[in-house]
DNA sequence: CTTCGTATGTTCAGTGAGCCAACTAATCGA
DNA sequence: TCGATTAGTTGGCTCACTGAACATACGAAG
């Protein structure tokens, strides 16, 4: 029926989106299955809703008519990221193809502060930044906020967000308040889980699609990616490992959480250093080989193995990403990770569990929000652009 | 194409199979989306390949010609589930209804036993159910075989069965090379994972399709039941909460695994009972109000809260149902599991985890296992049958 | 007991998405 | 210059689903 139409249609959008390097018809034909006809007829409408483009042939080495690369369209469509974090603000558009439009991000201290003040100076913000989109002529798929706590479903509200102080926040009616943001009401979801999706992106046409993605900030976030898919889990709150109970043995009322050992407190505790100084002299001093340093993060590193350990049992993926600040910290935590990870693992016999660090850049929530977005378009292009895709 | 043909037959077929009671022609049409007059088409290849069968049209209280009830074929197809395990092993073929058609169980010891021994005593039953099949002129779906250890896959080998002292065994290789079994390869499985299949079949119909299932037999096993569907992970070792660690704070060398605080042994010996008596005394002891028996399974309990607390935090699965030998002890776990739970929990406040008991009955992975192997019928019904259901 | 309203299931012409085969287009190699 | 090879397009064809009318079977009301 037609609805097999808008499956094939967003099956031909996705290869285009998903591939590493530019795919032509026929190697689309050749991975879904379709006809090249099919293929043809369906590239044909993403052409004119101005979802792919088509670049200059260009000769390959061997025999044969020269294959027409499709990409993304770029600057056509594009989505925004937004996310409130403890120390910094920021927005971000990306368009199909992933690059980055245009960008603004404000540091500040976001802990205990207003919702209202800090959503108002977000939107402000979103303004600028929608306001050179439409400058460009680019359409708007759509926003997402990212937020460093639990948000209930897409549409919120957030449930509690413990470093920013803030709980039950509707951010999504706050934002939609603003002039610059009606009619586009963002899609919530944790930090950890977009910016996972970001290194998901960014790991695209790699063998490492499934991992484990730990976001170290003030907090430990995480985020379970699957054939580079997210798993959400019921309510959109897997993946919450800061709060694994690293309990004492027998008795199982004490022991702390995960955070209590590897949280940034934790780990400038250990390592003598004020709190207030943030991880910047950490991490000096953890590469000037300094020994308080070093061991904070040795034991930092053995809670987080153990505690990944636990993730592995439960969930079998082969592979940990270290992202946020761990990422600066990958290369003094990797070796105690392994250490445990290959004691406790079950199956570490049989394959052994990776551990690196974040390939996503700055900020991957940000872009992790807006393929969130775009996400959605390509899953049902038809559904999109007025139903230019459906016209014939 | 003629895949859509074979998707919506797959679709028909899953509803008449899931129901808790039996459907209508027009009720799939109002669940599918489809037209009554497809669904009328696809039903008809349905009772022709034998997979379906209509029931006696029964008056409805209201007004309006009655509805033909569609149930699954019963009698007509079935599958057959196998295992082995420490203390017994069986083998049950159920029908496409659910139903079982024939057992055989044999209890035994078979802890540092020979694989090809076993399994060729496994072979030798299996060859009398299959008998009886074939007797009744019925068509064979396929084989699986619930193993407790680590199935590489589904086509074996199995890597780890610690309580079976088995390591490497090619269990589908042996199991072939009997005649009875030539031609039905059977299909391997944790049998935490089928049990758990089992389980959430029981509870078709339900909200509760959902849930982290947790086998106690000698060890701990578990598996991640998400609406419906079984959570394999990379290798099919999801779920192995029997391995979760519950570390010592701060040292993260020592402390053991759950197994070490809430498996067979443990619970035995913080009872004071000889291992070698099995549970029994301990759940006679523990109905009857005995104090180191209730400790045992209070201690026992909050190591399994803790755990599942940690496998809920990182999942984010709303309930956890008790299976194997948990079954019988589930009133005396249950609050202290819950008490941990809600503590621990970081989700809890807005949604409280349940724990309940099994619903599967006896030796459930028999029944997952036959299960499995329909569900890939279900999945793909032209395939099946020599083509009878494509045929028009 | 007849008639009407309601709900189920079936029939049949019509639409349209994708397939197939043949074609054109563009490049390499001999 | 002429195949060989690969990419993309064209037009006829198939067939799965749709939609509307129809047949069927019941309850309710007069």
């Amino acid at each position: 029926q037609a609805s097999l139409r808008e499956h094939n249609l967003s099956l031909v959008l996705g290869q285009v989106m998903d591939a590493a390097t530019p795919v032509s018809r026929a190697d689309i034909a050749a991975v879904t299955g379709l006809t090249r006809a099919t293929v043809s007829a369906l590239v044909d409408r993403l052409l004119d809703a101005g979802l792919v483009a088509e670049l200059e042939p260009v000769a390959a080495q061997r025999a044969g008519r020269p294959a027409v690369p499709l990409v993304p369209a770029p600057r056509s469509v594009a989505a925004v990221g937004m996310e409130v974090n403890v120390d910094y603000l920021g927005v971000r558009a990306v368009d199909l193809a992933g690059g980055v439009i245009s960008e603004r991000i404000e540091r500040g201290d976001f802990r205990g502060s207003d919702p209202a003040v800090v959503l108002a100076r977000l939107a402000t913000i979103s303004g600028d930044v929608l306001a050179l989109l439409s400058a460009g002529g680019m359409r708007i798929a759509g926003t997402a906020l990212a937020l460093p706590g639990l948000v209930d479903r897409v549409t919120g509200p957030l449930r509690l967000a413990p470093n920013l102080g803030w709980r039950d926040v509707d951010a999504v009616a706050i934002l939609s308040e603003h002039p610059v943001l009606a009619g586009l009401p963002p899609r919530l979801a944790n930090e950890a889980n977009l910016a996972a999706r970001a290194e998901a992106h960014a790991r695209r046409g790699t063998s490492g699609q499934s991992f484990v993605y730990v976001s170290g900030e003030i907090g430990i976030g995480g985020a379970i990616v699957l054939d580079g898919e997210i798993f959400a889990g019921r309510h959109g709150w897997s993946g919450e490992i800061g709060h694994i109970a690293l309990g004492t043995a027998g008795a199982f009322d004490e022991g702390g959480t995960l955070e209590h050992y590897a949280g940034q407190d934790a780990l400038l505790d250990a390592a003598g250093i004020p709190r207030e100084l943030g991880l910047r002299p950490l991490v000096d001093a953890a590469d000037a080989g300094e020994a308080t340093a070093l061991a904070s993060l040795e034991r930092a590193g053995a809670a987080l193995g153990l505690a990944l350990a636990n993730v592995v049992n439960i969930v079998d993926v082969g592979a940990i990403v270290l992202g946020g600040n761990y990422h600066r910290l990958a290369r003094h935590l990797r070796a105690p990770m392994l250490e445990q990870l290959s004691r406790r693992v079950l199956s570490s016999s049989w394959g052994a569990v990776t551990v690196s660090a974040a390939q996503a850049g700055e900020y991957p929530a940000l872009t992790g929000g807006a393929l969130a977005v775009l996400r959605l378009l390509v899953a049902d292009p038809a559904a999109w652009g007025s139903g230019e895709v459906s016209a014939r």
